[in-house]
DNA sequence: TTGACGTATTCCCATATGGGCATATGATGG
DNA sequence: CCATCATATGCCCATATGGGAATACGTCAA
């Protein structure tokens, strides 16, 4: 099997550097295809490729709007996102604690080896 | 150019379910790779792979045991991706207002439209 | 209808994935 | 040194990516 489609989920779509780019920037309010591509300095075609992921994703939303397709933000589906990492907030610390543990560990390692000069 | 590598980033990185199995997992403390592969139901090579990856974006660690090496989790590198999701908190609700407004406008659009019958 | 504008889609390519499998590398105990 | 256990790598494959370019599709105005 090949890498998961980036459609197959919100974990997927915002691993796009371009696509987090896009829900930032809508977050000012719908826009259009073009304008998008404009200021995300892209393609109009790369925009309305990744416009479609999101969609797809259900990260965003379209309105029509005379010959413009206005897209807007739908965070919603960043939600579980948010809750899964969130799930991590208190190592954020504690892993701290335990990198001096390593640091510590590792120093104190050196030390009990014979002073050899191979040190790189 | 191809997707970006799973490496690049964690937000790359946890786009895959089982690497973010892995992290879960790992909040229980530090595993060997075997006991990953066990309990996560994957072949060995297929855990040192995901951890490969997981360790290049330095969201764990490893230390020697051994013949055995066990990995433990460091999360400071969820933070910005938790950050990052959490500047879109605001958008969870108001998009629900929002979508309240678009699915009044479709309705009104439908009325204003004649009884035509070809409702698909 | 025709033309112009705004978007979506298609085709091509280089790249790297995740998975299965075999095997290399590493460390340990006899 | 050798056999064994624990991990990491290498190779093969199918798949889908993001990007560029061209073009199809849709809508509006004249």
């Amino acid at each position: 099997m090949a890498r998961a489609a980036t459609t197959s989920d919100a974990f997927n779509a915002i691993a796009e550097p371009q696509r987090r780019e896009i829900l930032m920037l809508l977050r000012g309010g719908e826009r259009s295809v073009t304008e998008l591509a404009r200021d995300l300095g892209m393609s109009q075609p790369q925009a309305s490729k990744h416009l479609r992921v999101l969609r797809e994703v259900g990260l965003v939303r379209v309105r029509e709007a005379g010959k413009q397709r206005l897209y807007g933000l739908d965070a919603r589906g960043l939600r579980p996102i948010h809750e899964w990492v969130g799930g991590f907030e208190r190592f954020w610390n504690e892993t701290f604690d335990r990198l001096d543990e390593y640091v510590r560990d590792l120093k104190q390692a050196r030390q009990e080896e014979p002073p050899d000069d191979d040190d790189q």
